[in-house]
DNA sequence: AAGCTCTACTTTGGATCCAAACATAATATC
DNA sequence: GATATTATGTTTGGATCCAAAGTAGAGCTT
């Protein structure tokens, strides 16, 4: 995939997370081109892409328009994720953990110690538990035994809100996301035992449970309705 | 999609499932344009649509390579197939059968029923419990209150052997795919009666294993290994 | 006046052309 | 003789052209 070809897919799923375009319109191929300053044909590549992530939807019988979602299919989108490193995560602990694999889990968990050792959250602290965060997700997802678990969760984060790294949503009140945090590394400390010690069923539901921390633990914590904001980074 | 850059997607899958592009070998964009009769451009948009199913992935900067799957990757694949099929199964327990869909239910599991009851199993059964066994993972799925897992779900048949109705693997041997067939009927009978009682964690359990069947039910009942031939169907 | 049909316009799909990037091979220089 | 640089060839990506299919609108007919 070209560089400009990377970039329409990406600048297209951006600003269709934005709304830019409104879902359940109809996308045309010549508007989105005149607007991304490139010809018709990286468009109709992008299409193909974005309709398979599912964020396009074939409109009738021509063209494209933009799948819309209700709070249900986010819900549902987590769930899938949920699952899917549930299945991850149970694979893993059946399999058996192995030293080196614990020693790279244990980094992560050792970073979010350390990064929530001092009480409270700074700013810059968002990006570095994002990271650990991520890695911590792609291990476990990336050590299961075959890509296509990670492939099926790759797909199914394109949806908005589902991926892992949408859990900070609020940095404008940090000490509220403290707590969302500290329950975050609680379970990630809890599914490295669970792994640890081969136990496949607790690991999976565990990991099940911890895919709703960026949903249904706003509400436990009052930090308003369980829906967050996009996430920024792309 | 239009007629032809269907048929070429469809096409290429049926060709990469068959091996005529070797896996992990490079598949040049004229080269399959020419065998194809096409010019490249519906080549290239095919070549996305596959990328994203998983059946190519790039080699390294430029152009793709066909994706070699393992039997792990095999396994995995009917693994996730399970565990979202059950997420779905599950969900519909929690939110309750309507009596609607417990009768459409009820007609694939009659329609099951009829197909056994002659204690044996003919050519054309085949093609009939195929659509039947579709028709009752369709209706589930189609029912979890979202499109998203039914996606997922979708996706990961792209996946060679990963689809639910790759279970008939031998008209050979009908008489002992008739074991079998047995096996699954009561599986979507004992899923159905999980189902109608709200029983979702059993409901999801059963339908895990029942992504099993095509698998690994063949060693048990003696049908010689676990993997199947392709399905003939696309 | 309503419905049907024909036409004109819009939009997408396929083919081709051109440019750019990567790879390979050959030649020149150290 | 080896390495580096250049030149050529191969392949992909982007733009444009043309054709086909769909849609909407207007005009004609009943």
């Amino acid at each position: 995939m070209s560089d400009s070809d990377k970039s329409v897919v990406s600048r297209l799923r951006k600003l269709i997370g934005e709304g830019f375009y409104p879902p359940g319109e109809r996308i045309g191929e010549v508007a989105v081109a005149e607007q991304l300053g490139v010809s018709r044909t990286p468009v109709r590549l992008a299409f193909r892409t974005l309709e398979q992530e599912g964020l396009l939807q074939r409109a009738g019988k021509r063209g494209f328009m933009v799948r819309e979602f209700t709070e249900a299919d986010v819900l549902c989108a987590v769930e899938v994720r949920g699952v899917l490193e549930g299945l991850a995560a149970r694979r893993l602990a059946e399999q058996g953990l192995s030293p080196a694999l614990a020693e790279e889990l244990t980094v992560w968990i050792q970073k979010g110690r350390e990064l929530l050792a001092k009480g409270y959250l700074e700013e810059r602290d968002v990006d570095v538990w994002s990271e650990l965060n991520r890695r911590f997700h792609e291990t476990i997802v990336g050590s299961a035994g075959s890509p296509v678990i990670g492939d099926a969760i790759a797909r199914n984060n394109h949806l908005p809100f589902a991926a892992a790294d949408s859990i900070v949503i609020d940095s404008e009140a940090l000490d509220r996301e403290y707590r969302k945090l500290q329950l975050a590394q609680t379970q990630h400390e809890l599914v490295l035992q669970a792994l640890s010690h081969g136990e496949g069923a607790r690991a999976e539901m565990l990991m099940r449970e911890h895919a709703f921390i960026g949903l249904r633990y706003g509400e436990l914590l009052g930090l308003g309705p369980g829906l967050g904001q996009p996430r920024a980074d792309d």
